[in-house]
DNA sequence: TTTGACCTTAGACCATACTCTAGGGTTTAT
DNA sequence: ATAAACCCTAGAGTATGGTCTAAGGTCAAA
């Protein structure tokens, strides 16, 4: 069991945040010490990583916490609404996936005209980069 | 050229929105109108495709006001100093990446898992999910 | 046994990113 | 020509996600 301290050292956080996610119920840790020290187990270290990840990559502490708290229940109509809920946070995540690629793509074509290069120095705006890409539809509308 | 309401309603922001990105300099629309509406070419349809989609993808609206700043000047230095700011800014990039995969392996697997598959219940949280996965490093640590 | 590094709570404070309000001018459709 | 729907500015207010402070208790080493 890991003390407030050796946990955030571990996850790169601070005290404070992993209180501040105790009090917003993304995390919960089960034991206290006889001093009332806060004792973190395994899952709770799994637990904060995928915060973390989940966190960096955009998603909202409260989508985080519907994300955590998805269970299924031996009741079909709720395991349903479960599956919907997480195929939609698919759909999310397969967006944010192509997003990301189209920076990637930007930035590598920004970086490798830039300087070294023999390409003209034309291509060295992040917008520049953009407009080489083939001409997706730019603007996102829900589609 | 369109007016604030017709950007707003293309890329789904708010005509707020765009005006706090122009106070906070991600956006300047060249041109005013006689009645002194604000006037956005193309060029302002794709840079405000690309602060939404940066957004999205958890860049801070300073990290995209730096990536949009970019531009090679005739300085080598300078331009050294660009190329470093843009390698980072993938290396953060392709981080995400992972992340993000990892997530959408997580919910694919919460969501095949889920009702009519002939998984046991086992794997129905999203933690279990994740543990299911080949056992990487889960704490993110700079490295 | 006392010094320093840890832990506790409650609550104030902060940065980011909007979002809304007030008070006013413009454009467009009927 | 007038009402609805748009635009302007300045500035206040809000939600999210922390971060810090005060006032105090605990633990391990010198």
């Amino acid at each position: 069991m890991l003390k407030i301290g050796e946990l955030a050292a571990l996850a790169s956080v601070s005290r404070d945040t992993l209180r501040f996610y105790e009090k917003h119920g993304l995390i919960t840790p089960g034991e206290r010490s006889n001093a009332g020290y806060r004792l973190y187990s395994e899952t709770d270290v799994h637990r904060i990583s995928f915060i973390i990840g989940a966190k960096e990559v955009g998603f909202t502490l409260n989508e985080i916490h519907q994300l955590l708290e998805l269970e299924v229940t031996k009741d079909e109509k709720s395991c349903y609404d479960i599956k919907q809920f997480v195929d939609a946070k698919i759909t999310i995540v397969n967006q944010r996936l192509a997003e990301i690629k189209r920076i990637k793509k930007s930035l590598q074509t920004l970086s490798s005209a830039c300087c070294g290069g023999d390409e003209p120095a034309t291509h060295c705006t992040i917008l520049e980069a953009l407009s080489e890409q083939t001409n997706q539809d730019i603007i996102y509308v829900a589609d």
